[in-house]
DNA sequence: ATTAGTGCAAACTATTTGCAATAAG
DNA sequence: CTTATTGCAAATAGTTTGCACTAAT
């Protein structure tokens, strides 16, 4: 796996040791992938992409584990495809694009929004927002 | 089925002519439904609801239709349940809130906010924002 | 030592599909 | 009369679970 940004690495371990969550073999390998691939993956592709390299990696350990770091903040689960989640390896808060005609998501940066600590007294803790449509590739070609 | 608004039925008739679509006695038992009903629902939700006065209903069917009725605007797609798609049947564009408490789904009314028509050139055609957090009632429980 | 995680297979749930019978235009 | 829809059952796909074994603290 190239591109490994160690110190990346490490501030994701930290938040483990901090939740006294072992660090095992398995979570160290998907701490690194996700460290090293910045995107938006499902527990499948994650599972393809790593288990030629590590044969006996089960699925649901993937499941598992990337439920567990989506918990942690370590990734963000979305909910942008009609049948499965996605998991966004970037943390930092964003906004999405999913185009309707190829299915590529896109990582829209969020400018001059604040998140409201209420909404109609309930309170908020973070917030998705999901934009539809046709990305500039497909309209281009 | 009480409370059905002979309008709002007329005008989802309308549109289902409009685009040459068959109105079968089942659409019709469906578009009362969701015509008298504002909420939130899952496909089994519906088909439970329906199927004592309808028994012969099939859940396949209701699926059909929504995602028909969705596709025409009839009625909106949410994806913020972790395993399932929740319909709304209150189509002006809102957005919700999911408590991740109770799991209840509430309806936000979208202030000052007006839709882009591109982000970063790709061209938007609508977009849903979900906020998570704990709902007024839960708060005060 | 103790507690938690892994990998496997089986289970589960939401959704889709194939198809013969039926209804709509 | 022609085309699309219904209802049923079976299939599919994503995800979760039970469990014996193993690894982490």
């Amino acid at each position: 796996m190239q591109n490994v940004s160690e110190a990346q690495v490490q501030e994701k371990i930290k938040i483990l040791k901090e939740h006294h969550i072992p660090l095992t073999t398995t979570r160290l390998v998907l701490l690194r992938f996700i460290s090293s691939h910045r995107g938006h993956y499902s527990a499948e592709d994650i599972y393809q992409l790593l288990k030629e390299e590590y044969p006996s990696l089960s699925i649901a350990t993937v499941y598992n584990n990337m439920s567990l770091f989506a918990s942690l903040g370590i990734v963000q689960e979305l909910r942008i495809e009609r049948d499965k989640v996605i998991y966004d390896t970037y943390t930092k808060a964003h906004d999405h694009f999913l185009c309707l005609k190829c299915g590529k998501i896109y990582d829209i940066e969020i400018k001059n929004r604040k998140l409201p600590e209420q909404i109609d007294g309930h309170s908020v803790h973070y917030a998705h927002t999901y934009y539809f449509g046709i990305c500039k590739e497909c309209k281009e070609a």
